[in-house]
DNA sequence: GATGATTTGTGCGTATGTATC
DNA sequence: CGATACATACGCACAAATCAT
């Protein structure tokens, strides 16, 4: 996909954690294929910037989202929506 | 060693600060060779889960270890159960 | 092979807000 | 009130794995 500002998807006057916010939109990306299996994400810096967050949020929620296998996180290498 | 939950090691109903718990749990683990010497500690965040507190309550206990010399804490590396 | 850039891994320091003792 | 502790979040520095030149 595209990566553009997705800073609008956060809200941080809300209780709602912002690594939860985080996660549930990759989630809605994948869900709606614009993010496919075997995609590489943006590095945790850039998506850091895109979602208006720091570099620690990012990695909660795409931690958890590895959790859940449905990314894949490579050191060295980067993140990967999983296959299959 | 295997790294499980460890938060029945902690008394959160006692006077006894919780760091003092945590780094008592760790020698524990040290002497009784469950934590052998050059073995990798789980990181912070992670250690914080395992105990069921808080990063800071872990970061007081490790840095208490280290003054102590018992560990070896390496920025950017990880924390290492000391040699010899 | 060597070097530098990119990317994730980890610890450091700090701040805010809440709750409990 | 102050001390302790929790939870969340920010930004940074340094290390390690990988990739590109």
């Amino acid at each position: 996909m595209s990566w553009a500002d997705r800073s609008e998807r956060i809200n941080h006057r809300t209780p709602r954690l912002l690594w939860l916010q985080v996660a549930d939109d990759l989630k809605a990306l994948m869900e709606s294929r614009e993010l496919a299996p075997g995609d590489k994400l943006p590095g945790e810096a850039e998506l850091a910037e895109l979602y208006g967050v720091s570099r620690d949020t990012i990695r909660r929620a795409t931690q958890e989202l590895a959790a859940e296998k449905l990314i894949v996180i490579l050191h060295g290498r980067g993140t990967f929506v999983s296959e299959g």
